[in-house]
DNA sequence: TAGATTGTTAATCGATTAACAATC
DNA sequence: TAGATTGTTAATCGATTAACAATC
């Protein structure tokens, strides 16, 4: 395994690879090429292969990449090889959505518990779980040393959501709420947000 | 106006400058310069004057950017300076959050009419909508010219589901199926798959 | 062997940044 | 006017692609 440091735009396409694998194997294939990979995923075959060589040698030439050792490869490498522990904060209906997807759990993630400000929605359950009260956050976080987060509370207490996740130890946050927040460098903070998606989209459409 | 291409790339850093400038609106500035907006952001000054010169000039020397007047030029670039009607294909846990958001009207968007294809679904309620049958689905998006759709089905029916709506006409499809699907040039997709980002994020936690 | 596909190099292409004249 | 910030140019930096020797 190579690295030093790989351009995080190719780590950004290392899962995008992976859920193709996945989906090909699904389908009962062994082998595949760059080639097809890359038809599958609108990216040139040269690309996923420059980008596989940043971490290793994983295909023959002449016969292409076995599926399931190239998955077991890109697991690996973005420690999905295991399962993360994941607190999910803010509980509306996306979080509700999110506390009941099937989803994570083969690719790497579990919820683990669940949390909101609201007194009126603490000690509810929303699928399998209970409603925490978020101010246990920190204690909770750090009593089973969870180190990733989703957060699906309004824009309006992002910051201090965060702020709070920081500050009990959490390493990654994925944030749905459609805002900017900042934390220190050594936590991840990645967004989703769909009106960004429409808007780019729309620029587009006539 | 200048464009006649602008690099997507460009296009898509757009969306963002708009939700920070409203932002800011809302915590009541009136105006803001390169430097504050890629703080907030994240990006460099320079990239922000770069990424606005390819529309046009909306600044002024030694002040800064008028942050109502430059919203407003946003808006009209992104084409969200009106209400684009949105069909929702999907009403699972997801798709029930999706209806219940609030946050699209103010941003350019309204779901207009949700599909399920599911016969247990189809007649019941999803906050103000009445799920329909999406086999009829052609014939709403052509009946009301909708050009923008969401699509929250599980990944097997994805490619059906966008196969249907290009058909019917759609020029953009917000996926949120975890797998890639495949349309004609002319139709923009965009996806949402939450796996992605927090596997991205796992290989940089130690 | 002949055909196919990898991993890698070098060339190309595109995006970001630094710097500054223009000017509010 | 003096100070500040834009819009733009040129330089830098980084990512993608094309091509091919190696080899299965």
């Amino acid at each position: 395994m190579r690295s030093s440091h790989v351009p995080d735009i190719v780590v950004g396409r290392l899962p995008l690879y992976l859920r193709a694998l996945n989906h090909m194997q699904a389908e009962g294939n062994e082998i595949t090429s760059s080639q097809e990979l890359g038809e599958r995923l609108g990216i040139s075959s040269a690309q996923i292969r420059k980008d596989l060589s940043q971490f290793g040698e994983f295909g023959k030439q002449g016969t292409g990449y076995n599926i399931g050792y190239l998955s077991d490869q890109l697991r690996s490498i973005l420690k999905v090889d295991r399962v993360w522990d994941v607190v999910l904060v803010g509980v509306g209906d996306l979080g509700r959505a999110l506390a009941n997807y099937a989803g994570f759990l083969d690719r790497g993630f579990r919820i683990y518990s669940i949390f909101d400000s609201d007194p009126k929605k603490i000690g509810k359950r929303a699928g399998d779980f209970t409603i925490q009260d978020a101010a246990e956050l920190r204690k909770a976080i750090q009593a089973d040393d969870i180190q990733v987060a989703m957060l699906a509370v309004p824009s309006d207490q992002a910051q201090a959501a965060a702020d709070a996740l920081v500050e009990a130890g959490i390493r990654a946050i994925l944030c749905y709420a459609p805002t900017s927040i900042t934390t220190p460098a050594s936590v991840r903070v990645e967004y989703i947000d769909p009106v960004l998606h429409l808007q780019h989209m729309t620029y587009h459409v006539v």
